[in-house]
RNA sequence: GGAGAGAUGGCCGAGUGGUCGAAGGCGCAUGAUUGGAAUUCAUGUAUACGGUAACCCCGUAUCGAGGGUUCGAAUCCCUCUCUCUCCGCCA
């Protein structure tokens, strides 16, 4: 949610700010609304106040012992006044919030021009793609001759785009998570929460992802309104939701390992082949909780936090600057790593580092204590995937494949793994 | 799943139809006392929106959420959510 003082005071730079992502945001016609919601809110408060006044003059009047009726006779007609004024309120405001909640978040001054992935500016990368002297398989070639990734299983299970893991891989899988986690929580500074995988839609709408993105969950069918979360960032950033924090205890860094379900309603056709878009993959998530003063230097720590992860993996990444037409809709600004994909001869998304601003805080009503002002104000919220477990551990795969079809166990995860290093048939 | 009790401000906690945004306490802030601190005393201390240039003032809303009754609802009625206690079940 936009600054509703923004938006009524300056509609025109609301409306710039957003045509770079290339959202139409018709300034024109949002100010008529809010027009005319104004005038029909001015003239309820003062119908209102009309009627405050004249039940207390009766409330006297009542306990002097005075005939009440001449007064009762007097607000007759005030009612439903009121109730009509009111009813015409409630659809404009209905209509405006509509408008206001599916507007997406304003765009900080340094994100670069652009219309789509394509336009993303590379910041800087890191570590070499090894140049195997034999041909390089994917994960998916690799994984089933190994015995130990079959698709077939988890289309029998369940359907297209899951997966089941065996043995040495699905034990590799959770020494990622494991390592993931006790680096965030040992060497950066987080404090591990576990949290629910199925959330309200408080806390969607908290976080952003309805009322415009429901399509890109999985829904509950039960008797409350329930959804699978899409990434831990919905319920570790709701944690905040309706919370006055003292400002001594910020920032707050969480870490979360989740599972994450996505229906990707609108990518079918794209990486169908193996586990790269699956509806259930699981991430270690960040979350900052920040001053607002500190979101963007914030943003560049957990960015490294996320880089870290890569780097002691020994996997070669680079990270992009997401251009104004492909940043998320909550976000002002995001980063992404992507790490090479040998079968893929190119670099794909593995973690997605945002800062929401007050965004997302605004629509969760996150505030800290500023012990300047005395005052509640709107944190920053951020997020990124520290990393996606799923993706790494395709890119642990292809990028530590041997000729023989083997895998060798990086370094940093043979503790994980029983001091196993290399996962073979 | 069965039975019962609750949900009030940053926190605790009064308030069962009429100047209640809400007593009292805690916490916090400012001032006084003190060499400094503790103690004590005084004063102040919600949020959102609107009228406004204005964080002065005025108005409106907010006592779990939504609806209803009424001239008037924290207080009465209905629905829902959550919490607690006891029983049952269970990893």
């Amino acid at each position: 949610m936009l600054d509703s003082k923004l938006l009524r005071n300056d509609p025109e730079a609301v409306a710039a700010n957003l045509a770079r992502r290339g959202f139409a945001f018709d300034a024109a016609a949002h100010a008529a609304l809010e027009e005319s919601r104004k005038t029909l809110q001015v003239r309820v408060e003062e119908l209102r106040n009309e009627r405050n006044v004249a039940s207390k003059g009766i409330g006297r009047a009542k306990a002097a012992g005075e005939d009440i009726q001449p007064l009762l006779d007097a607000v007759e007609s005030l009612g439903a006044a009121l109730k009509t004024t009111d009813d015409e309120l409630a659809v404009v405001r209905a209509r405006l919030d509509d408008v206001e909640a599916g507007l997406p978040n304003l765009l900080h001054a340094s994100v670069p021009d652009g219309k789509d992935e394509a336009d993303n500016v590379e910041i800087r990368a890191w570590g070499e793609p090894a140049t195997p002297a034999f041909e390089v398989r994917d994960h998916v070639d690799l994984g089933v001759a190994l015995g130990q990734l079959d698709f077939d299983a988890a289309a029998k299970l369940t359907g297209a785009r899951f997966s089941v893991m065996r043995g040495g891989l699905a034990r590799l899988h959770r020494a990622l998570i494991q390592f993931m986690l006790d680096l965030h929580t040992e060497q950066h500074g987080y404090s591990e929460v576990y949290v629910p995988y199925i959330v309200n839609s408080d806390s969607l709408r908290g976080t952003g992802q309805l009322p415009k993105f429901g399509a890109d969950l999985f829904a509950l069918n039960g008797e409350h309104e329930y959804y699978l979360i899409p990434t831990a960032e919905v319920p570790v950033t709701n944690l905040v939701r309706d919370e006055i924090i003292d400002a001594d205890q910020l920032p707050l860094k969480y870490v979360a390992h989740t599972p994450c379900f996505r229906s990707e309603a609108g990518s079918h056709g794209k990486d169908t082949r193996g586990m790269m878009r699956q509806h259930q993959f699981e991430k270690v998530e960040l979350v900052h909780i920040v001053r607002p003063e500190t979101s963007y230097a914030a943003l560049e720590e957990l960015t490294g936090h996320a880089e870290t992860v890569l780097q002691r993996l020994g996997l070669p990444y680079r990270i992009v600057a997401l251009c104004a037409g492909d940043v998320g809709a909550g976000a002002a600004k995001t980063y992404d790593l992507e790490v090479w994909i040998p079968s893929q001869n190119r670099y794909r998304e593995i973690s997605s580092c945002s800062n929401c601003e007050a965004f997302q805080a605004r629509r969760m009503a996150a505030r800290w204590r500023n012990p300047d002002t005395g005052k509640p104000e709107l944190v920053h919220t951020l997020n990124g995937s520290g990393v996606a477990a799923g993706r790494a551990l395709i890119a642990v795969i292809e990028n530590y494949q041997q000729a023989d079809g083997s895998i060798r166990v990086p370094d940093v995860l043979q503790p994980y793994m029983n001091g196993l290093d290399v996962i073979a048939a």
